[in-house]
DNA sequence: TTGGAATGTCAACAAGACTGACGTAAAATG
DNA sequence: CATTTTACGTCAGTCTTGTTGACATTCCAA
């Protein structure tokens, strides 16, 4: 039997606050990408082209196996999404001095400023969020989320952060 | 110039904060579809699958057009799973008495089965990353993504909870 | 009775994921 | 030096899930 203070305590891990964590994941991912997607689709891209170009910005010069891991997609799927990239002159591509196998990504002026497109409206969906929500709410957001990952993305998540 | 303390308050405002958020958000919804994506494989149904077994079992009787407006699909995508649940027998149909032309979704006996599989697998990854963070950040997390839906969403999540 | 709403269905198509197989270049290793 | 492994690219084929467009059916409501 538990006192009115543990059971009090637990509340937040009942099954209708555990359902709304997930329609809430839901729902929210459709808001998340709804405005890159408008954007997206003006320049006959998709999601995938997207998240290229967020990695590539963010680890400039990344080789391809770091980007796949990453993205957590087969090469061949990321090999037609950058290979549009790099035919389009938004990605551009310069093989590794030390090791001449390595292809290593940047962004080029283009590149960059798709993605300061995309980013701006993402950010600015986000920035609202996080305004409407309060700092306390922001910190215990990405607290849930970061236990959410799985535990290798969970690394993955935190070198991009220190980097 | 703004000072100490407005400058501290907004601190959760920085753009490396939003790209935190951004990223987070991208890495926990790879985490929180893996397990019901696992499940659903073997039984060679997708995430359009889990969604509709998920929402009919959420709110049994709904007719197609209520169950298209949540998924937020076309009639054309959201049929083509339906008829494999259908005929699979996870979901029954049943015509509207009082307006025949409506379709009344009901989960089976089956249907009822594979949609505990699939919450009980997502419930445990949830609970357990909430049961991390604590229930402070639980309710900055639903707090930062109910803020972070698009507004009519906003209400159809909203609705779920109440009914 | 007629218009419109709710639903279903057929066809065609595209993005984006997958597997499998094969090729090439270059580094690493025995 | 020969062999193996690694990094990357590419071709071919498949699957899921989404799209549009066109058309049929049913039936409520004005």
């Amino acid at each position: 039997m538990q006192n009115d203070r543990s059971r009090e305590s637990l509340l937040f891990l009942t099954d209708e606050q555990l359902r709304q964590g997930i329609e809430g994941m839901f729902f929210a991912y459709r808001g998340f990408t709804a405005d890159p997607d408008r954007i997206l689709e003006k320049y006959n891209y998709g999601r995938a082209h997207h998240r290229a170009l967020h990695f590539i910005n963010r680890v400039p010069g990344t080789n391809v196996n770091n980007l796949l891991s990453i993205l957590g997609v087969t090469k061949q799927s990321l090999n037609r999404v950058l290979r549009t990239l790099i035919d389009h002159e938004l990605v551009s591509l310069r093989i590794g001095t030390k090791d001449r196998r390595e292809r290593h990504l940047y962004l080029t002026e283009s590149g960059k400023s798709l993605e300061k497109q995309l980013s701006t409206a993402q950010s600015h969906r986000m920035r609202e969020a996080y305004r409407q929500a309060g700092p306390d709410d922001v910190a215990g957001f990405k607290q849930v989320l970061e236990a959410m990952m799985d535990p290798k993305l969970q690394v993955t998540y935190k070198k991009l952060r220190v980097s």
